[in-house]
DNA sequence: CCACTGATTTGAACACCGTTCAGAATATGA
DNA sequence: TCATATTCTGAACGGTGTTCAAATCAGTGG
C-alpha cells in the first residue's frame, strides 16, 4: 500500500530487501569486496545487523542476489544490442564493448559476478542468466564465423569471453586504452578463427 | 647454526618466516583466499597470533610475500622454457601453457597474484618479477610476429596474457579441455594478429 | 472491531578475525 | 659475563558473520 511514502516506521519499512540490495551495490562499488561487510550494509540501511538474514539468509545470499541482478542486466543489455541491425562481426564487437562498459559502470558488482566461491550456486536467477549471457555471445559468434564447426564456434566464443574478462580484470593499462584494445582483440580473434 | 635440527625451542625456532610462508601457501591452496586467515597460519605454525607481524607487518605483507614468490617462480619457469630451441610461435604457446600449469599447481597462490587490492604495491620483489613475467611474453611475441609494429606486438602480448588469465580464472569448462583450449587460443590470436 | 497468526525486525550473545603493545625469552657480541 | 637487540607470547580491543529469543507490526477471520 504505502509504497513510495517515507512513512517507514521502525519495523516493516516497506521494502527492506530492495533497499539492502541497493546499499550492497553502492558499498561494493565504493569499497570493493574487501571493504564490504554485511553489518555496514545494515548500517547504511539504518537497520539492525541481523535484519538482512531474514531476506538473504547470510552474506553469501546477499552477494548472490547482487550478482544475479548483474547478470540479468547484462543479458538485458546484450539483447538490446542484438536487436540493432549490424554486421555479424560488429555485433560480436558490440557485445564485447558492452561487457567492458558494464564493468566500468559498476566495477564492484562486476568483480563478484564471476567469483564463484562467493556465490550460492543454487540461486535460480543466477543459474538462468549467467549461462544465457554466454549463450548470446555464442550465438553472435556463430553468425560471425558461420563456416566454422559448431564446436569451434563455441570454442571461439569462450576465448572471446575469457579475453574480455582478462582485459577488464587484469587492468594491464589505463582504462582509456581499454576500449580500443577490446575492439581490436575481438577482431583479431575473429580474424584468426576465420582463417 | 642449528638449522635443520628439530631442536626448536618455544622462542626463536630458526626460520619462522619461511615456515609461515609455507603454511600460508598451503592454506591458500587448501581453502582459497576466502578461508585464509593470519591466525590460522600462525596456528599451523604452532605460534602465537601476533608472531607473523614481526616478519610481515600484517596480513597484506604476508600475502604480498607469497605473491612475490609466485611471480619469481613463474619468471624462472618462463626463462627455463625460453632456453629451449623452438619456433617463435611454439615458444609463445609454451609460455601460455606454463601459465596454466602454474595455476593448476598452486591455484590459491595464483588467485592472489593478480588481486592488486590484496597486495602491497611497495614490495620490491613483486615490482621486479611481475613486470618481468609480462616482458618475457612480450619478447616472445615480438619474435613470433616480427613484421608487426612494436606497439602492436605489445598489444598482442597483453591480449594473450588476458586471454590466458580469463580462461584460467573463469573456468568455463573442466580442466581437461583447458590445456587444449589455451594452445588453440594462443595460435588463433597469433594468426589473427599476423594477417 | 478485535484477537490471532505469521512475517519482520531487534538486541544480545558467541566465536572468530586482524592488529597493537607491554613484557618475557632467547640470541648476540663486547 | 653482562648488556642489548631480536623474536615471540599473551592479553586486549574493535570489528566481523551468525544465531536466537523476544518484540513489533500487518493482515485476516471471526
Amino acid at each position: 500500500m504505502k509504497r513510495d511514502e517515507t512513512e517507514r516506521t521502525a519495523y516493516h519499512h516497506g521494502d527492506l530487501r530492495r533497499e539492502l540490495l541497493l546499499h550492497a551495490v553502492e558499498l561494493l562499488d565504493d569499497r570493493g569486496i574487501e571493504g564490504f561487510s554485511l553489518r555496514e550494509v545494515a548500517r547504511r540501511a539504518s537497520v539492525a545487523p541481523a535484519a538482512p538474514s531474514h531476506h538473504f539468509g547470510n552474506v553469501t545470499g546477499l552477494l548472490t542476489a547482487v550478482a544475479a541482478d548483474g547478470f540479468q542486466r547484462l543479458v538485458a543489455e546484450f539483447e538490446t544490442l542484438l536487436r540493432k541491425k549490424r554486421s555479424p562481426e560488429r555485433h560480436v564487437v558490440a557485445l564485447c564493448e558492452a561487457y567492458v562498459k558494464h564493468h566500468r559502470a559498476s566495477p564492484g558488482v562486476f568483480s563478484i559476478m564471476f567469483r564463484r566461491e562467493l556465490l550460492d550456486d543454487g540461486n535460480e536467477t543466477l543459474n538462468e542468466f549467467k549461462p544465457k549471457s554466454l549463450q548470446l555471445l555464442i550465438d553472435s559468434v556463430r553468425n560471425a564465423i558461420p563456416d566454422a564447426t559448431p564446436d569451434k564456434q563455441v570454442h571461439v566464443a569462450k576465448i572471446l569471453w575469457a579475453t574480455m574478462h582478462g582485459l577488464v580484470t587484469l587492468r594491464l593499462d589505463d582504462s582509456d586504452e581499454l576500449s580500443s584494445r577490446v575492439a581490436f582483440a575481438a577482431r583479431t580473434i575473429l580474424a584468426g578463427a576465420a582463417r
